[in-house]
DNA sequence: AACAATAATAATAATGATTATCAGTTTTGT
DNA sequence: ACAAAACTGATAATCATTATTATTATTGTT
């Protein structure tokens, strides 16, 4: 992987902002510093991050595939209102691929958790 | 909900089929018993079917959703080589919700794990 | 059985997210 | 400074899914 001033930038950004963005968002927030970036620089940059093990995609949240720079095992709770994602930690859930393993014989890779549900802040909203 | 015969079929395909299909894959085999049905009519009703707690959406596997008849809890495993689906029973990790409410203070709706790695079949082809 | 209200359908256009293409530009090692 | 390789921006293409709409099927009621 060659340097790029761009996927500095990207890398960045994803780490700066606690959200867990979409690409499109990282595009958004992105284009204020680097106007001429592009869209598919944006994506490239993420899967290719993603690939080398330096950032995660979280999938099956909302449609759409958002990114995580913290590489520590946690999991994933969504706001089915807002769309916000918040974390999980590991110990809910701990050494669910050796129990996996252990039950199935399926050799885990990875996995996710996505727990979904209504965040707090938008529990207070309903009751205005 | 009013009857109509192509949600009938649609759930009894569904229902036929061990592997967790797409809207796609459910239109393929239906269009062979009733060739005038329409694709969109295929995800009208599987969403239909979703929300009125006849069958699940299973997300974040590969990119497309996929559906389950079958509503007693588990988890999902998915061949990252053959996207095959595979079940995984919910003694692995039973009361999540409860240990996630008791840890962050998040109160899950639901919430799904999918596992990833290859599969048996995929790991004897590696090596014919 | 005929009728009207409602919901469902097929066909297709539209949308949204993501990936592919490609000519031009940067980076990197020599 | 140079060439090979990787990267870029712009945009077209693709894929999954949803929206639209004119037509048809279902259901309860005379």
């Amino acid at each position: 992987m060659k340097y790029s001033k761009q996927r500095e930038l990207i890398l960045k950004t994803l780490q700066k902002h606690m959200v867990h963005p979409t690409a499109d968002y990282i595009y958004e927030v992105l284009k204020k510093e680097l106007p001429s970036i592009s869209l598919a620089t944006v994506y490239r940059n993420l899967n290719q991050l993603a690939e080398n093990g330096m950032i995660k995609k979280i999938d099956g949240l909302d449609g759409s595939v958002h990114f995580d720079h913290n590489m520590s095992k946690h999991y994933h709770f969504i706001c089915t209102k807002c769309n916000k994602v918040y974390d999980v930690p590991y110990d809910v859930a701990p050494d669910l691929a050796e129990k996996a393993l252990s039950q199935t014989g399926l050799i885990i890779e990875s996995y996710d958790i996505s727990f979904k549900g209504i965040c707090p802040e938008c529990h207070k909203k309903e009751f205005h």
